[in-house]
DNA sequence: TATGAATGAGTCTTCATTCAT
DNA sequence: GATGAATGAAGACTCATTCAT
């Protein structure tokens, strides 16, 4: 029904590749609706259209399909940042800037980010285990961003005195921080919300730069 | 029907509130391994050591369970928070060492704060509905020590000039990016750890004074 | 709490008939209140403000609890009759009120009435089995008063010209359709109470005798 | 987990329909045997020789199960009478015909009545609460059959100068009376089926014309 | 390719009953 | 004589998955 969400797949082929993905974003849309337990194959065949049998023609597993929208979770953040990467971030201004597509990423696709970063817990861990794609080349990617910028400004010694990867390693969890709760507690008796985030992300960057 | 065998010796240790205990523990420990829908009460009652049914003698349902150990993570935290409110926190060094507290029983209790923060959204949603301790008088409590905090030392003129509201928020997501991402990411490579929860609180306190 | 249907115990020695009394009243309640399947020796025990294993130093089996209050629905109808059975009956008056004793008696102790003759079907048959009250001795005096006025009457030649055992056994079908129905269909839209009564055993005793 | 071993054959064989028709027959018969509480649905698919969850794919509730059953038994009486009405009833013998029919369809079909008029009361209240089907157009039908035909003959003079309604009542009782007993007692030592039925629909008939 | 039909395993929960004190 | 605590068996129902067409 809602088609907005889908991607362009990557090999358009026959029609099978167009069902794969309308199951996927149907399972996306359910997943982060109702929990991934919570969720069970009946409903996703028939959010979809088809019956509880095809599924497994094109997954071989309920949980392959949880794998899979984590992974493109990962890859769309990577996208997201890498394309704004390029912006410049030697002002302030600039790595806010570059700071706010991560975070605009997160809370424009809340189903993705809660998939990517809030992975239920443990929920899917099970399925996961040594697999976790957050140490993929994927997250790796993602990260990697940031880290790269990071450096750049602490060799220009832009940042305060603390090494890099920490300062990486900071502002993402301050980035992390307000997305995740924004999305956990929707109920929570926010500030209004573009004040919030900038305000935040001032906080960040005031507290990783030299001197604003 | 009866094999009338040797029936399974009764497991008669516990008595009523410490068996009760028992029980909260061994949920816990399953509820943050596996998540909440993914454990079962047989899983519980085995973790006991005891049969399934007798679960219900002490839980009504398997719900209560879990809001139990949500309402006592809160319970937990609030407490915690409360027996460092009284160090000074006029000197950014006192504030840091406040908000350590919190960091610090995030990561020494994960699985409460875990309960207690990254919930499982929708998972758990289901059973509280309407009713999300989040906003309760506990958490009311928790937050509000941080806010009473950001008040005062805003009046003060020591902040930034941002609303006191707004900073709270601010630094609250701060803190809890930084505790659930390294409990949720065990696997990823840190910088060593009191480096960064150190440098991470810094960076914050940095962002919310004025001139440090 | 209702004492109200309590009948003087047998043997009223020490406190154990007592208690055994109010179980019993407790659960004839609970059981035409509920279903005999719907309550459990939980619901009894706590209507008797005892305990459940309590309940096993008076009955040795929840199906003992039925199986007595079966016999004793019987007896009561029994004696029910019985003390009406010396009223005249040789007017098609006082023929009706013979007759009205036992719909009385139904319609002011559905719950006996039930266990007694619409015992749930078959619902307790299995406890039951070869070992049914209805014909033992306590039923066939019940039965027997009603014959014994029967052959009376058609020895006197007031009856029509049908078997004394025939016209028995109609006329208790007859009073028992009333009965029986008016219990279990409490929600049909029945005639006023007392007219229906009236009137149908006025069609009964019509039917039976030669000319009214 | 999975053994892996022979699974158990899929028994294939009643397609759609005819499986639905199965199970019905085969609960009817549980029904009546054990009692509507006294049957699981684990019975029900032993005895239709399917597993317990397919029983789900034909009906949603094991009280949809009963349900149905219950408006069957009505649409069987309904039908049974109604194909009889056209008979002749302004005679007795015509009138005695009548009924007969309704006691050959309870005697004849005493599951189904069962289920029908001596439905376990309360068992089944449960389920169809204000919903009783005995009030339902079907009911309505089978009841309106009889009253029609009362309501005819008081306007012709030939009822006992009572309300036809209630004459209405009190035939259906005395029919009712018969053929629950019947069916409820098996064991009582009844004469002779044949010579009771009609000395009792005699006497139902005699109480109910005025001369006969 | 797709699906109607079926299933084993498992879900939470309740029951009648018994053990040990 | 009574009970707190425990339990095996069973209750209705759902799930992910697979077989046969």
């Amino acid at each position: 029904m809602n088609k907005g969400q889908e991607r362009s797949p990557r090999k358009a082929k026959g029609q099978g590749v167009e069902r794969r993905e309308e199951i996927l974003a149907a399972a996306l849309r359910l997943f982060t609706q109702l929990g991934v337990h919570a969720v069970s194959t009946r409903q996703i065949a028939q959010a979809v259209g088809i019956s509880q049998p095809t599924l497994y023609a094109y997954f071989p597993t309920k949980a392959d399909i949880g794998m899979e929208l984590h992974s493109r979770a990962f890859a769309l953040l990577a996208q997201g940042l890498a394309s704004g990467a390029d912006r410049r971030s030697d002002t302030p201004e600039g790595f806010v800037a570059m700071l706010r597509i991560y975070v605009d990423f997160g809370l424009q696709n809340p189903d993705m980010y809660r998939i990517a970063f809030m992975s239920e817990g443990a929920a899917l861990r099970t399925w996961w285990r040594e697999n976790d794609p957050t140490l993929s080349p994927s997250t790796a990617s993602t990260y990697g961003v940031l880290r790269r910028e990071m450096t750049e400004m602490h060799a220009r010694g832009l940042t305060v005195d603390v090494d890099p990867e920490t300062l990486t390693q900071s502002v993402w969890s301050g980035m992390h921080g307000l997305v995740s709760l924004m999305i956990a507690k929707p109920g929570f008796p926010w500030v209004e919300r573009e004040a919030l985030i900038n305000a935040h992300l001032w906080v960040i960057v005031r507290g990783v730069l030299k001197a604003v």
